[in-house]
DNA sequence: CGTGCAATTGATCTAACTCAACCAACGTGG
DNA sequence: CCACGTTGGTTGAGTTAGATCAATTGCACG
């Protein structure tokens, strides 16, 4: 492993493994991770059915997990941001319940499962980390379902974004926003056409600009009241 | 605290407290268990904003956590089942997200966070336990939200009421079902009108039976077929 | 036995879907 | 360098599932 791959010098390693255990070595995550992996755009972690053995921490890059129902409709499930886990929903039934993409060149950090729970076991610190990610993850739900129009459902998608994005790296003005018009369809349910004019809507009102893979955020407040419980 | 409240002669204890602990006295459950709580029909155990101290456990009931919007819309958040553990959600922010309130005559089981986490410190199996039935809500709420069609969310919401149910007393025929119509609305997000055709529709093909506060599942298999990912 | 709330049913209305055309950006190969 | 196909985004027209509004029935409860 290379020495600058290491938690050490990774800028969000205080998002994925907090704070709140710096009395442990940093050294201490990097044996739990068992390797980095380098991704190119589209190509997939795991897939729906595999066995749940890890799991993974977005390094950098932007993923998402997904399934292809029985009509050949994607549904995006969530998608993932730097220094965010992936995998809290696999532990219970022990297999994966996706396929997890990468939207652009990507790194992933494969944690085992088994070596994190035993480090939890004696650092209780982190494993009130975990269950707080946890919470947070069900909270977060919670809020993206209570959206029921269109334009309520994509000013909450963007609030999400931007929220999960300022988290690594606060401060920013443009977003990178890979992700399709078709994509955010098949995770809000909405079809790509629905996006595409309600992101015109919120375009002429001054809310967003939104060129290419650009994402800007003119008026917060207007979006946030637009949406609810953030 | 009456002998036959304690965890010990809980039909419910093998649910939320685990198999898995059996190693542990379940007197020591009851000791971290602070009070158990009778609910009247309609009585609110917290509220939204109140600091989180505690989980709740249905001992019996059901119960549903909801937020009122801005507009007067009540929003159900999620419905709680006997055995189920209430409050994850409040855990990272630190305050509960919704009102908790009884649907029917009922108890809860308050059990305060910080004597939990403590336990899990001490026993990993409680810790493991804890994860999973977080992995497991997280788990389920993508599963609802992937249906999009008011039947697909109706059949899914149904599967997934039975199969709760079931956990806690399998082969069961009819369920008690005191949800109206206007709260399964609420929490799927459709009209109480179009909850009263969507069940007229499965009731017309012999798939359901639901008069009054009963509910029978004639045809389990075809409800699965209407819906994503059981 | 009335009162009140929940469920049902019917008649519109509308937001989002579907289908389709068109455009812009981009990559490829001649 | 340009012609070409491909892909994703945008826009328009028509359709439809579910919302809204309204009336009616049924049931629980004092």
């Amino acid at each position: 492993m290379k020495l600058n791959d290491s938690c050490k010098y990774c800028e969000v390693a205080q998002l994925c493994l907090p704070l709140s255990v710096n009395a442990l070595p940093h050294s201490a995550f990097d044996e739990i991770v068992s390797r980095r992996i380098e991704m190119e755009k589209g190509s997939t972690v795991f897939n729906l059915g595999n066995t749940f053995t890890s799991f993974y921490a977005v390094k950098h890059g932007i993923f998402k997990i997904f399934i292809i129902t029985e009509d050949g409709r994607e549904q995006i499930e969530s998608f993932y941001y730097p220094g965010e886990f992936i995998g809290f929903d696999a532990v219970d039934s022990g297999y994966y319940r996706g396929d997890l993409q990468a939207l652009t060149d990507s790194c992933v950090c494969e944690i085992p499962y088994a070596s994190f729970i035993e480090l939890c076991n004696s650092v209780p610190s982190l494993q009130e980390h975990l269950i707080k990610l946890m919470s947070q993850r069900i909270g977060q739900n919670h809020c993206l379902r209570l959206n029921t129009k269109s334009i309520e459902k994509i000013a909450s998608f963007l609030i999400n974004f931007t929220s999960r994005m300022d988290r690594f790296k606060p401060n920013q003005f443009n977003y990178h926003f890979p992700m399709s018009r078709a994509e955010i369809g098949d995770h809000l349910g909405l079809t790509a056409e629905t996006v595409t004019r309600t992101f015109t809507i919120l375009r002429n009102k001054q809310i967003i600009e939104c060129s290419g893979k650009t994402l800007t955020i003119h008026n917060l407040r207007a979006l946030q009241k637009l949406s609810f419980v953030v």
